[in-house]
DNA sequence: GTCTATAGATTGATAGAC
DNA sequence: GTCTATCAATCTATAGAC
């Protein structure tokens, strides 16, 4: 692992656990266990190891949503894949919230230039769910159907990330598979 | 109004608009139109700026749910008020996100001394939604319901934040008014 | 490629005159 | 109650030795 890579796995973890803005170079340079001045050799300014941690979400985003597609033959259980996200992650988003909603959150509210960047990453997940829901017989609102759902899991890591009840985090889970079966049901 | 209270609000909006950690004391300064010295003379550190802004939001949140509940005498019609917040507030919220949800994630990434205290906002919600579904005959999982529709609203703010799209927030408010019309209806 | 040293700006906070 | 002047700390970023 490069340097460069170690920097941006550090940052990414940081800039989850505590925010962009409360991130600094000395907390992210203790923890590669390299000198401050060494940073500039990788990257320009502090926008830049953002744009590079969000490339690297990115990245992995698309990895984990064609492994899905590749894997899960039905849309359904594909779907229903990514609703378990928060039962799989329960822990850290009790924690730390949405990775993808927390930083687009606060690139919003700094009116920073990334800010477009990290909804990328949003855009991922609508595109992919909307290809879903296509494939379930549902063509005309796919894209209605997959911001729905959007919604609903950014609404729980919200609840769960100020409350950390793991239980409703259970029951929302549960609702939206219910939900879910309503779609691909004919009678819905 | 005294210069503390044109303090609270001018923080109050900025903390909104900008988030906490990235308003300074200068931005508060220059809205108030005082010089930076001079907020020591009314708070002992920018925590207290923040307590006391916190104590203003819980103040006028109460003020508003007390009013719905009387000026509204049906229960569903009182919970239709709050979903209807989107609606009024669309252009903030599509701007800055939940002043709610947006203070308690930030305060929770920062871990910060008075993330409990914004979260009272969250409860004062919550409490006044499960009083309406206990009126509403749904005792039993009154509490579920209304951690149910705040999520909802959370995802819903997040997702207009992200994406400034009037429509999508109009389409899911009618899905929210659908979903309350189907707890208060006996078949529920 | 990594380091030390340091610049330059900004931050929250204090002291004391008026 | 408001101001100016200033402190100490922290931040991002740069320069240059090794």
């Amino acid at each position: 692992m490069t340097t460069r890579d170690q920097i941006v796995a550090a940052a990414d973890e940081l800039f989850y656990q505590h925010g962009f803005e409360h991130t600094s170079f000395t907390a992210i340079a203790s923890a590669v266990k390299i000198s401050r001045g060494n940073f500039y050799h990788h990257f320009k300014s502090k926008d830049e190891i953002l744009d590079a941690v969000i490339e690297a979400r990115l990245a992995s985003t698309r990895q984990m949503l064609e492994g899905w597609e590749s894997q899960v033959a039905e849309p359904e259980a594909r779907i229903q894949r990514f609703i378990h996200i928060l039962i799989q992650n329960q822990t850290l988003i009790m924690s730390h919230g949405c990775p993808v909603g927390t930083l687009c959150m606060e690139l919003g509210k700094l009116d920073h230039a990334s800010r477009e960047h990290a909804n990328e990453l949003f855009l991922l997940f609508k595109r992919w769910l909307a290809r879903q829901f296509a494939e379930l017989g549902r063509k005309k609102d796919a894209d209605a159907l997959a911001l729905h759902l959007l919604g609903r899991s950014q609404g729980v890591a919200t609840m769960a990330q100020t409350f950390r009840d793991a239980s409703f985090v259970r029951r929302e889970v549960r609702l939206m598979d219910q939900w879910l079966q309503s779609c691909a049901s004919p009678a819905a």
